[in-house]
DNA sequence: GCTTGACCTTCCAGTAACTGGAAGGTTTAG
DNA sequence: CTAAACCTTCCAGTTACTGGAAGGTCAAGC
């Protein structure tokens, strides 16, 4: 199949794709005799692991080490276990940076009148000193 | 005060009180004799009102906005207070996908044994078909 | 045979918000 | 006089793509 049909059956883009071999993510297509790249079955799967890594929150760089164990008949799943759980502790730490931004936000926003005047405790709030969610 | 003690009270960089004003977020900053930048307390106030609305989420260009509210003696406080409560919808937006994204990783985690072996749920289920958190 | 539209190719530029570092001028303390 | 600690500008790199230009290919319909 042609690159938009993997990228339709994977879940990437066809920009993406192309990408993801311009940066040696994954191996250079099969080309067929008009220079269109061809992909198979497992080209499609490795492409579809790579997008679902992505959407869990690895980065390329994590997702290069996912599929070198993926490749790897050797490999060790402790190994795939780690990265699954570094990654996790990652959002999660993200998650309470949101929470607390968001807390500040809710706090602003409840102190603010938010008519047409130009009274405005958001404005004033971001001015002075640092506090606390 | 020069930039770097400008940057220390405010809560930025030295680097990123002079990229602020080279994308002109920020006047140009007076320079004295030396050809050094030279900040005052107002400025000062500026650039730690831009230090708290980037730790709370907006973007510069919203930052862009603010700044003109906060210097804008006619404004209405209504704008000010959309602007927080749709960033902090976003979070609440961003939090929600970080938690499916996490919820993912934790079922992951949990049905791989994690161990010398090379059976991995992990990287059988990312590379499987698309599930829901 | 020709056109039209949907493919495909490569390559360049832009995005967000800085950060690092080089090369070089200034100031201050000892 | 020198060394450290400032300051300046400018250029490059980061992440993970995306948009768009210029141009080749293919399949269908007339």
């Amino acid at each position: 199949m042609n690159i938009s049909e993997a990228a339709r059956r994977s879940g990437l883009s066809a920009k993406t794709i192309r990408y993801y071999e311009a940066i040696e993510l994954i191996a250079p297509a099969v080309r067929g005799a008009n220079g269109y790249r061809r992909y198979d079955a497992s080209a499609v799967e490795e492409l579809h692991f790579l997008a679902r890594a992505r959407e869990v929150g690895f980065d390329l760089k994590e997702c290069r080490q996912l599929l070198g164990l993926l490749r790897d008949s050797a490999r060790q799943s402790r190994h795939a276990r780690e990265l699954v759980l570094e990654k996790s502790a990652q959002l999660q730490h993200r998650i309470q940076q949101l929470r607390a931004m968001q807390s500040v936000l809710e706090s602003l926003a409840q102190r603010c009148q938010g008519d047409e005047g130009p009274e405005c405790a958001i404005l004033e709030d971001l001015s002075s000193a640092r506090q606390d969610a």
